[in-house]
DNA sequence: GTGAAAGCGCTAACAC
DNA sequence: GTGTTAGCGCTTTCAC
């Protein structure tokens, strides 16, 4: 039946009709165990409930589905055993590979189970073992920093998130590399998202401290950020840009207008689904891949130009 | 190795031992072949980036792993082709059970493929041959109604999907039954989703038509009509009071701030589980289970009194 | 080119 | 109780 062989017509088409008829299919989990391949592909999430990965996780079941994998997942929830638990039900499974959205709270252990055994793809996270496909993270923060300053901004701050992985890393150096470069020097701050309290006394303090402009590491803390601004009855943009990166479907909503860098979620899936499928070809052995995928700037209403830049051109009118 | 059979300790340990060193893993696809049957449940969901499927689906996997099942899951994007071949696969994983959280595009081919083999419930919509896990949708309508009619509001209309299946249709069945209650006569319109333009022609000519008020089938939808008032430099909700149903997350954002009706997902997925394993235990052959779970009105800044009525309280003051 | 047979890794049933 | 064996549903190999 699976191509090879030869039989007459209408045999093939009895069978066929007793295969429709029985509704018969072939034992995916009797045909995996003969061939020792599956096709197989475990997600690890953080929490779909964030819609990045909301996002990145369709993109990755409808290019695996097109290469004809199928998708498991797991939301870790930032748990490192609940992670564990879903890397052992793929290494269970006997998954093609295992694609890591997150930086894995449980990275060493992970590392220990997963490394020679499934091939690992890092998405929008860095590893020093598997193959990685990431955005140009680095430029995100040079143009963020290039926007800001372009639009006049002296006093500018980076909110980085308290895991600070190489994305968040790269992203702020990007930034920081540009506004020293102006002859500026930026405010970093970390900031933890799950303490609203602390967020906005952040918020209050840079702005007191005469910030203008602030880029974060990511849309979903300049959303809080923005959030924290209405609080705080700070007008955004007019006393304070805020530029994100990730350009969620949410940061497009009139009511958000975020500018914000974004990452371009089809091509990341796309190249992670090429680059797993290119590392099962090649074996276990051969070197790790890196590959970065390009941002683009979004400019909506959440950047402007500093108060007191409108102010001189309004005295100066 | 499993539960019972006694040996000395040292064996056990020994063994044990061998197996951390060896990272032996028991081989599921053989274990479920033989057992004849699986953990494996089948997630169908239109699209993960919409939302409310997002944390549907994230709350059914987080269910799943608690008793023991893995998840898999496919993007339909509401094509029958990809609906029946994700379904085909779970047929082919002899997937324990298939979980459909939105009503399926090909339900007739559906049902074909997955009824008396696989267990099938339905989440969030209806069906009239698997299991049915729903919350309470006409209640639902009705508390929309009666907040805004007890707001003062006299011209109410329900904006509802292109897709009118059962949970759309006892929303709307809830809200006009309480509309025409107090005498009042409800304005229906169906707009479709993906089409901008006439969302906002639609928008306009009920604001122009009076209307003061309009519960919509899904917070997609009432965001879609306020992106769509801002447009149109409508005031939510001075001069438009609009209601949700679903109560995302982001209807949650101080900038969104939607009234909605609360569908709690957290038990919506526990009891899909919980339905899941019950059929499994009854087999196919027991009558449907249909559960429902219950509702609540969260009020946020997108409702007020009418204007006019705001208006008669100052001449009155 | 076709059919029979071996075996993937595990579990369950059955003798010992 | 413990060891052995059959067999789940496929694919692949190897005679024919």
């Amino acid at each position: 039946m699976h191509g090879s062989g030869r039989f007459t017509p209408e045999t093939a088409a009895q069978v066929r009709a007793a295969i429709d008829r029985l509704g018969f299919r072939p034992n995916v989990l009797a045909r995996q165990l003969v061939q020792q391949r599956s096709t197989t592909v475990g997600v690890v999430v953080g929490a779909l409930d964030n819609p990045i990965y909301a996002e990145l996780v369709m993109q990755f079941e409808l290019e695996a589905a097109k290469h004809g994998f199928h998708a498991m997942f797991c939301n870790t929830q930032g748990d490192e055993n609940a992670e564990l638990a879903g890397l052992g039900s793929y290494l269970d499974y006997r998954s093609a590979g295992v694609l890591f959205v997150s930086h894995p709270p449980g990275w060493i252990k992970a590392r220990q189970m997963i490394e020679g055994r499934i091939p690992a793809v890092f998405v929008t996270c860095d590893s020093d073992w598997g193959d990685v496909v990431r955005c140009d993270d680095e430029t995100g923060g040079r143009i963020a920093a290039e926007h800001l300053i372009g639009l006049g901004h002296r006093r500018l701050a980076y909110f980085g998130d308290t895991v600070d992985d190489a994305s968040n890393r790269d992203r702020r150096h990007g930034f920081e590399h540009v506004v020293r470069t102006a002859g500026l020097t930026p405010t970093v701050v970390t900031w933890n998202r799950y303490r609203a309290f602390d967020r906005d006394r952040q918020a209050q303090e840079a702005i007191a401290d005469g910030i203008t402009a602030i880029f974060t590491t990511d849309d979903y803390g300049a959303i809080e950020l923005l959030e924290a601004a209405d609080r705080l009855h700070v007008d955004v943009p007019a006393d304070l840009s805020i530029v994100g990166f990730d350009d969620v479907i949410m940061s497009g909503l009139g009511r958000i207008g975020l500018t914000t860098v974004r990452q371009p979620k089809r091509l990341l899936a796309e190249t992670a689904l090429v680059t797993l499928i290119e590392r099962i070809k090649r074996g276990p052995d051969s070197p790790p891949i890196r590959q970065t995928v390009p941002v683009e700037l979004v400019i909506r209403a959440s950047t402007a130009p500093p108060k007191h830049l409108t102010q001189t051109q309004f005295r100066l009118s």
